[in-house]
DNA sequence: TCTGGGGTCCTAGGACCC
DNA sequence: TCTGGGGTCCTAGGACCC
């Protein structure tokens, strides 16, 4: 849930596995839990890592479907899952956590809910006992602070939140929340978006596994970042118009100096080509830290992205910068080889960056590298 | 000593336009 | 001395999500 390691008491800590995070096998896995269900329904929608909406419409026995499609996602990848029905993505979502909590938590909700949960099937009267069992603070979009002030304002239950005066939940927390409202009652104010809308900015950041005191690693960091961004951007058709980069010294240290620089600049026109990227980002970065102050974090951001179609073209000239098809080179030779088989220099080429993250724990590739596969011997 | 890495949307206020 | 009424765009900050 969030909590540092170093929090966990000892005498717990041994009977535990620990693990670095490992997105690569995670988004693996991911993805063949969306091949399943993608090839289950129609209407799919990838939100997170983690969780998919389906559209269950004008499927005739949706509770067989669903106990069956849970069963298949646990046997075919392994990775236990819950399912929850509702009218609105609010209450699917909400339904989702009252099938974790019933398999979970004994007691928290009735029993019949464990595993899979059909709020849409509930009568009025049964679902009032549901929301009023959720505190508000678990409802889709209610994070910490709302939760907090709604409780201020005596609203502790979904069920209070829904029937709270609408004009008042508009007036005190906006447009969003009052969205959330009407969802609980039932009326849908989110559509499926089964067709995933084009990123508007890619980030790469990462905390260093030490304090860095050496800037010219920092810089070869954010060159690093901004080439792993390029490589993101162009997987996804896309180009970008801007860059930003920012550093941050280690703000768990309460005696350091802070210092939290950031920057951003146009590109020289919108472009995916890594050396346009990695060449204003070493430019940005001139000058950019302070002297003798180590830093912990850096990260790279492009904006103002765009599929290259829909681009203003120069009159004489090509809508986008760059060298499109050395790239595709590049990409190809690193796919075949591996990442980082071939680069820029100025990403420093050490084989362990002492910018490198820590990742003493980290998981085998099982699902996406030969060379991780476990062997058995005979 | 150790503390993640990504994203989105909404609102208010200021600059600027006619 | 009097000083409108309508827009858009951009930015920063705050909320949320996983």
């Amino acid at each position: 849930m969030g909590q540092p390691i170093h929090q966990v008491p000892a005498a717990i800590r041994r009977q535990l596995v620990i693990r670095s995070a490992n997105f690569t096998l995670y988004g693996d896995l991911s993805a063949r839990i969306n091949t399943i269900l993608r090839a289950a329904v129609p209407r799919v929608e990838s939100y997170s890592i983690d969780e998919c909406f389906l559209d269950l419409d004008g499927i005739r026995d949706r509770e067989a479907l669903v106990w069956e499609l849970r069963a298949r996602v646990e046997r075919w990848t392994g990775i236990p899952n819950g399912i929850g029905i509702g009218s609105t993505k609010t209450l699917a979502k909400l339904a989702n956590h009252v099938a974790k909590s019933a398999q979970r938590k004994p007691g928290s909700y009735p029993d019949a809910y464990a595993g899979v949960a059909d709020l849409a099937s509930l009568s009025p009267a049964v679902l009032v006992d549901v929301l009023a069992a959720t505190p508000v603070g678990e409802v889709w979009g209610v994070g910490r602070r709302w939760s907090d002030k709604l409780q201020a304002q005596g609203i502790h239950t979904a069920l209070q939140l829904r029937d709270a005066p609408r004009g008042q939940v508009l007036q005190d927390f906006g447009v969003t929340l009052a969205r959330t409202q009407r969802e609980l009652a039932g009326l849908a104010c989110m559509g499926l978006e089964d067709v995933e809308p084009d990123r508007q900015q890619i980030m790469v950041s990462r905390s260093f596994g030490a304090r860095v005191y050496d800037h010219d690693a920092v810089r070869e960091a954010l060159v690093s970042f901004a080439v792993r961004a390029c490589e993101k951007l162009r997987q996804r058709n896309l180009v970008a118009s801007a860059v930003g980069i920012f550093a941050s010294t280690d703000a768990f240290d309460r005696e350091a100096i802070q210092h939290h620089p950031q920057r951003a600049a146009n590109l020289p026109g919108a472009t995916s080509d890594s050396r346009l990227v990695a060449a204003t980002v070493a430019q940005l970065s001139r000058r950019f830290l302070k002297q003798g102050l180590a830093y912990k974090k850096a990260g790279v951001w492009l904006m103002d992205l765009a599929r290259p179609v829909d681009l203003q073209p120069e009159l004489f000239g090509p809508a986008t910068a760059g060298n499109e098809r050395l790239m595709e080179v590049v990409d190809a030779i690193n796919r075949r080889h591996g990442r980082g088989a071939i680069g820029l220099g100025a990403t420093g080429w050490q084989s362990t960056p002492h910018w490198g993250m820590r990742q003493e724990h980290l998981s085998p590739r099982f699902t996406t590298a030969f060379s991780d596969l476990p062997v058995a011997y005979c």
